[in-house]
Order: C-alpha cells, then sequence, then structure tokens
DNA sequence: AACCAATTTGCCACCGGTGGCAAGTAAATC
DNA sequence: GATTTACTTGCCACCGGTGGCAAATTGGTT
C-alpha cells in the first residue's frame, strides 16, 4: 500500500512550485517548455494522477457523469450504459448510475439531491424520467448540464437526443399493409409515457395511409413486459375474430404473443403476423426471429455523452451541434409474412 | 440556482461551532441532546447535506463503490446491478460502473488507477476478472476494500461470495439420467474460466454416479455467445449420430440450441432435451421454455455489497460472518423430458 | 543603459469538510 | 465545598488541489 505521490512531490522533486505543476496538469499554455517537459518527466516516473476530490472541491469538476433512469428494460439499459461508457472512457470520465421512481413525488429532489451529493458534471436522463419536464426544468434551474434521451423532441438540441419512434412506427405500418393485412392489432406500451403514444400514432397514421383503421377494441394497452405480452396476445387471440398481424410495443411484449400464438397451435408467421419494436437481443433469439424496429439504442447513447462533455467542457454550442435526432428502422426477419390467401 | 448551504452556514445558525454540526452528521456519540436536535433542525430546514468531495478530501471516505467487470451477459449484469444498487440506496453510496478487458496486460493497472481517480471506498469484481489472482493481490495490497463474486471459493470469507455451480451442474446430470439420458452431449463456456471447468467438471461427476461418461467428442466448447451456441449445435445435430440431451453452459448457448433444433426439424422436447445455466430472462421467453439452473445472481449482488460496507465501515469480521456461498437450483421448464421410447 | 510589454512562475488564500487536542461544563466523589 | 471524572464543545491545522494577482524573467525598443 505504497503511499499515492501528491503534487508537492511533484512540484519539489521537478523544482518548480506546484501552481506550476497544476497549470501542466491542466494543459494552461503559459508555461515554458522545458518547465513543462521537466515536469512531465517527474510526473510519469512517480505515477502521479491528481487527486479529483480534492481537484473538484478547489474547481468544481468532479469528472464524474450520472446515469438516470426508472426500472428499464436490462436489454436497453445494457447498451445505453455501453455507449455511455465507451466516450466516457475515451475521455476521462466516469460513470455513476442511479435507478429512481418516475412517478415518485420526490422524484426531482431526489435527482437534484443525487447530483449534488456526487457533485457530477452532468447527467443523462433515460426514458420515461427524461419525459418528466418538471426535473427537466429542475435540472436547467440548476445550471448543470443535462442530455434526454427520448422519442419526441421535447427539449432545446443541447439537451435532448431524440429518436423518431413515430416514423418508424409509421414504416412498419406501410410493410404491414403491403403484405396484404387489414385486420391488424396494436398492443401499446403505457399510454402515459409519451414513447408510447408516438409509436401507436404513427402507426395508426401509416395505416390510414392506406385506409385502414385500428379496431379500437384491437389496441390493447399492457406496460412493455412479456407478462403483459402474454394477457394482451390472449384477449386477441382467444377471442372469435382474430387479427391477422400484432403489431407490440416493444420485443418483450412481441415474445409473449409469440408464446400465446404456440400455445394456441396459431402458427407465426403463416396464420399471423407478429412484429416488435427496439430489436434487441431477444429479437434474434426467439423462434421464429423476430420482424422488429431497430432502434439505435447505442447510437443515441454515444450522441447524449458526447453532447454532455462538450457542454461540460464550456462550449455549449458545439453541443448543440452534435446531431440530435436519429432513424430507427425497419428489420425483417421470421416472424411476419404476407396475409394467409392473398397474393401480389 | 440556488446556492448550496455549506457546514459553516448551519454552524453559524445554529449556534455552534462546525465542528459540532460535523459529529452531528457523523452520528458522533458525543454530542448533548438539545445540541444535536438543535443543529438537526437547521440542517433539515436548510437542506444542507454534506459535500461529498470535501468530506472524501478530509476523511478519505467517497461514498463511491465501483462495479468491475468485463463485457458480461447484458441480463447477468443488470441483475447483479440491480442487487448491488439496491444496497447502495439504502445506505448511502453511489455506484461507479467500469468495464475493462480481462485478458489487457494493464488490466490491474487499470483497476488501481480507477479506484484512486474516483478514490472509490471499495470495489466488487465480476467474472471472469474476479478470477485474475494478480488483480486480487493487488487490491489486498492497495488495501482497499473489495469483494468479487465468483463460482469457486477462491478467497478468504470476507473477500468473496461464490455460488456453486459444480453442485449444481451435478444436479442437471441426476436430472438427466433420471429421465433416461445416455447420450448427453456438453456445450461448455471457455475453458480458460473456472466457472466454466467448474461446470463441466460438475456434470461429469453427476454423469459418471449414474455411470454415464461424457464422449469427449460430445465436449465442445462455446464462447457463451448465442452465436457459438449454434455453431456448436450445428455440430452435434448434423452428425450422424446424435445425442439424445443437450446441455449448454449458459442459457444464451441453450437458445442457439433450439434454434438449430428447429431448423433441422428436430422436436425439442420430444426428440431432444435441451437445458441452459443462468435462468435468466431469455430462458422464459423462448419456445419451449428452458430447462436450467437458476443461479441466485440478485442474492450473491446483495450479499456481496453488505459485505463490501461492512468492510468498509470497519468491521471486517461482520463482512466475513456474511454468507459466502449460496446454491444455483434446478429449474425444470418444457425443455427436457424423458428419453424417446424410455419409461420409468 | 534604461524601459516596457509579454510571458513565465510563485505566493497565498480558499474550496468544505475532519482530526487532534485543549478548554469548558456538568455530574460524581470525598 | 473542593477535587476528580466524564462528557461536550471549540479552535486550528490540514487534506490536495486551483484561482487571482504580484513578482520575476525574457526579449525587444529607444
Amino acid at each position: 500500500m505504497q503511499k499515492q505521490a501528491t503534487i508537492n512531490d511533484v512540484a519539489r522533486i521537478a523544482g518548480v512550485s506546484k501552481r506550476t505543476v497544476s497549470r501542466v496538469i491542466n494543459g494552461s499554455l503559459s508555461v515554458g517548455d522545458t518547465t513543462r517537459t521537466r515536469v512531465e518527466k517527474v510526473i510519469s516516473e512517480l505515477k502521479y494522477s491528481p487527486n479529483t476530490q480534492a481537484r473538484g472541491l478547489a474547481s468544481s469538476r468532479s469528472y464524474l457523469l450520472g446515469l438516470i433512469y426508472d426500472n428499464p428494460d436490462a436489454l436497453y439499459l445494457d447498451d445505453v450504459q455501453r455507449g455511455v461508457l465507451e466516450v466516457c472512457s475515451n475521455l476521462g470520465y466516469e460513470l455513476v448510475v442511479h435507478p429512481c421512481r418516475y412517478r415518485s413525488e420526490t422524484l426531482v429532489q431526489d435527482c437534484l439531491r443525487f447530483m449534488q451529493r456526487s457533485k457530477l458534471d452532468g447527467v443523462i436522463v433515460l426514458p420515461p424520467v427524461s419525459e418528466s419536464e418538471t426535473l427537466a426544468q429542475a435540472l436547467k434551474d440548476s445550471g448543470s448540464p443535462y442530455v434526454r434521451l427520448s422519442s419526441v423532441a421535447l427539449d432545446e438540441a443541447k439537451h435532448i437526443v431524440v429518436s423518431d419512434d413515430r416514423a418508424a412506427a409509421a414504416e412498419m405500418a406501410r410493410y404491414f399493409a403491403q403484405l396484404g393485412h387489414e385486420h391488424i392489432a396494436f398492443i401499446s406500451g403505457p399510454q402515459r409515457y409519451k414513447s408510447s403514444t408516438e409509436r401507436m400514432e404513427g402507426f395508426q397514421l401509416g395505416l390510414s395511409a392506406y385506409g385502414i383503421k385500428l379496431r379500437t377494441d384491437w389496441i390493447i394497452e399492457g406496460n412493455n413486459t412479456f407478462e403483459t405480452g402474454i394477457e394482451c396476445a390472449r384477449q386477441l387471440l382467444q377471442a372469435e375474430e382474430k387479427p391477422t398481424a400484432i403489431f407490440a410495443n416493444n420485443d418483450q411484449m412481441a415474445a409473449g404473443v409469440l408464446k400465446v400464438a404456440h400455445s394456441l397451435g396459431i402458427k407465426v408467421p403463416e396464420q399471423l403476423s407478429v412484429a416488435g419494436f427496439d430489436d434487441n437481443m431477444l429479437a434474434s433469439r426467439v423462434i421464429p426471429a423476430l420482424t422488429t424496429i431497430k432502434r439505435p439504442v447505442r447510437q443515441m447513447a454515444l450522441l447524449a455523452t458526447s453532447k454532455m462533455i462538450m457542454s461540460i467542457e464550456n462550449n455549449d454550442k458545439a453541443a448543440s451541434n452534435v446531431a440530435a435526432k436519429v432513424a430507427p428502422t425497419l428489420v425483417v426477419r421470421e416472424s411476419t409474412a404476407r396475409v394467409a390467401g392473398s397474393s401480389d
């Protein structure tokens, strides 16, 4: 347990003041070349690395980023986290993860407390927490850099990265229509989340371009879990009149649909087309592999983190220049097919 | 952006010295009841919360824990992370996540640097990184609290939480044998990881109790991914002579086996029994749902974190007293059945 | 040689807490 | 009532850096 070298050690050995060492560390320009080289040599010899706590105390920087979320899908979180960490580690930041409860009335307070307790340099907020306008406002007021991931553009470009779920859902509608489906059901996510309503509206809009209207009793609300996917699918598939295609708000619920179809002896995709949304690992594991919408989650995470760090390293307009919108894409696999009896 | 209250504000308003406020915050015993109450009142009125950086600087505590891992399965990581965070948030710690590369020659250096840069109070190390003895030794030498999660007891009780994968694999062997299987194949994980060899040995041991010996050409090494599961399954199922049961080192690979079986028209479980290991979300999503071994991942995470924090809050023997071993259990679902043609 | 501007360096206070020790106060003992 | 003992409280240095400003150095001018 050898003791850690301090800035004083470096200063003493290099024969300069610690202020100068500090300048070298922070890349200040006003340091003579010979001095700089000498100091750098000592730093590397001693394997000196500045104490971030002391640094933070003096300069209000922690090199810590926060990731705030509420009970996300494991696969989604993993994707995001990997993306964020990739940028972090390249740029010398660490990531502190922080679950919270979106519907708690102390959400704002919890998050602010988290930020100031750990003296975070900034936070990235995932859906659905990112949909809270009171939180966004509080973050803005607190002056801390933040970036939200969302399906809707609800903030200035510098504070958000959005995926156009509406357009993606419309594309799925078009795809279904072109396969000849007319009896289509939709299993939505919780209607209190904008991402859910966006997808639903996009889907309806897309269908209406083909003159197809979603029957209201074929729009069923789940909560994005496999289990509710099963429940919703039962309602749809045990009824007298069945849809020929089901679009679920995410892959988990689509997997639930596959499960029910299988247990009822309904063949997918021959008798029923099923599609999901996300394109996470699950989509390719199940049988048949799911047709779905690929959300560029990782890319969103990379963009968000870049924005974040630009914002921190005091260049807000640069942050705004990082792309703020990404387009999900349709991925066709085995779970969808031309409607039985039709040909094209 | 209202300014944060400091300890001085609290002291001034409460009419005491800041040292006394500090004592109240840290729950020191030698503070008079009336004084304590008064100070606590001011603290809550001001919503004062101590600056962790200053605190850390003065006392070498950061209330930050680290989680070190290398490219784990998303579902496994999620389980662990949730468990760790649950304990953290109850006890006032935050969690910093840190991916690293197990096989890098700078692993030890990276991890130590991470710890001292962020001044972590302790780290939890996941497999396979947890299997590095050089890292464990370095952590021990550095004097920082650490806990490893592993499938093998390779450290003192206070530094490790192990799951008895060997026994669990043996139980699977027994189960297979009792179903009448004799032609059994095993898809192993990378043999360089102890967890893989433990499971394999446990399985072999279990089978040998029934006089069954694994044919060496029916032991195939994958790398725990779905894709290699597929490759290995192809080798096994496209051969002239096929096994009647396949045990895969994890659920991902077992899912790959299901995929191949389906594409070859082999019925599971009628013609082939398939089992995995982990019991993650995937196991129940696929069709047929996988028989598998449930690893109590969350419980391990809880135990590890408790140990960690006890160790930090200077009570090493208490840390040793927290249970260090958990038992995985067999979960029977739909992917396994009595071997065709046998009855019992 | 004297002077001035520009650049490089050093000094010292300060960030917001905690540790050690001394001082103050109240209760207990003789 | 005086003295001892135990308990509370306050003072000040210190943790390891950074910011502001003054001092020192450098080089170019007149």
